[in-house]
DNA sequence: TCGATAGTTTGCGATAGCGCAAAACGGGAC
DNA sequence: GTCCCGTTTTGCGCTATCGCAAACTATCGA
């Protein structure tokens, strides 16, 4: 197998604190694979026999309710690990991955973990770290499901996407892959029909430009303004009654 | 400052993999402390100097909006750490915690924890593993807000305090810790108002028993029933639209 | 070039659950 | 025992958002 060029990697979070040497056994251990857009990485209560770096492309992650209903987990940028299930000791994966543009990822095998943060100990650092960052993101998410409406959702949603995997334009910012109303539903936990509705009334107003799977935020700082306005017209949480502390 | 039996805290997932005499070196380096009911131990928002492990008692973990709202992260029960800001890299705690009952903690000072894990890497290992299990606690979470309705997501999380910290009685379960109502209305995503209508609601079917932040669970059969339901009365989310794979 | 397909838009009626208000209740402090 | 305060209950109107249906429109393959 061919192997993976180290400089590629060494700069990512993932292996910070670890030396060039190190780095170059570690990944020995790793292959790597490229994923056709829209071609699934694996799916949700598959046995999780691999941990994966996504190098290029993008990856969704989600998960699907025993009734098949989905929620989009979150969209993976190239240089973040997914699929971590033995990090966190889970014998299935959590969710399904599914490369939503032509992807590269790195593949070690889920048995290469153990030996690799007894070896390399900021393995295992790094990743709580990684880890952490995220579950601090999802209580993000909870909070904001939990007292904001669903057009602050969307507007959240798309900045993050835009921070996260934005390309500059001239005027505007990109989100650079396919992404549907259907999978900004499914982050915001609402429908797509009510996404299109606001996207076309944001439309109209010049906030953003958009088409199939397509979005350009032409006005970030306006959006921003609406992701932060707290429910003004009206329709205000409660917030008077019993106010803790 | 007196030690702390050692014999008390060994078991515990965090110890796992963990020597009796370098659990004792680690032991050294933390005080305990007693936290009178509703007071509290961190503030949301301040230096993120210790961390901590639950002795006894209950903690309740809150984060808040900038306009005053509040949502539940989660509650501590007796052997889970909590305010593992530096775990994850942040300076300042991400979350208000606050003694729901009388509580003891043993406290280590952030500082402290760059040492511990490079002596002993498995404590990042099993912190690894327990972070990673709220991430996906978390996504359920998420998952729940998206695609259930707010007598689902009560029940769930009724159902979820009941597992951890639920008292046997002779018919039923008592949550173990004063609750309100305002407080599952911050674990759900929904308002005090309609959390006492769902328990009313409950009460005059002999599902729960219930009182002033007190809740016993009178048929948690009946109970799972209702959390894992899927919206049979009309009212059912769009699944057939756009469905993936 | 022409369908076929997947994604998007939009109208309309229905409703779950919110916001507000006010009353009832229970427990602790003194 | 009584008062007070935090909690709970309940009624009522309102609206954000859903669910359904149907039309529309890019994009891709034949």
């Amino acid at each position: 197998m061919a192997k993976v060029d180290t400089s590629l990697v060494a700069h990512l979070p993932l292996f910070a604190g670890v030396t060039p040497e190190a780095l170059d056994e570690i990944l020995r251990e790793a292959r790597s694979a490229r994923y056709p857009k829209n071609s699934a990485i694996f799916e949700q209560g598959a046995d999780a026999q691999s941990f994966f770096l996504l190098l290029h492309g993008h990856v969704r992650a989600a998960k699907t309710t025993p009734t098949g209903e989905q929620i989009v987990v979150r969209y993976v940028a190239p240089g973040e690990t997914f699929g971590l299930a033995m990090a966190i000791g889970a014998v299935q994966y959590p969710a399904t991955a599914m490369a939503v543009d032509d992807s590269v990822v790195l593949i070690w095998p889920t048995s290469a973990w153990p030996r690799l943060i007894e070896r390399f100990p900021s393995l295992a650092a790094n990743t709580l770290q990684t880890v952490g960052t995220r579950l601090q993101e999802s209580h993000t998410r909870i909070l904001e499901m939990s007292t904001q409406q669903v057009e602050q959702r969307v507007a959240h949603a798309l900045l993050r996407l835009a921070k996260q995997s934005g390309k500059k334009l001239d005027h505007g910012i990109e989100i650079d892959f396919p992404i549907s109303r259907q999978d900004i539903a499914q982050m915001t936990g609402t429908t797509l029909h009510t996404v299109s509705r606001i996207l076309s009334g944001w439309e109209s107003q010049g906030l953003v430009e958009s088409g199939r799977q397509r979005i350009i935020l032409r006005d970030p700082h306006r959006i921003v303004v609406l992701a932060e306005r707290s429910a003004d017209s009206g329709a205000r949480r409660d917030v008077s009654t019993q106010d803790r502390d």
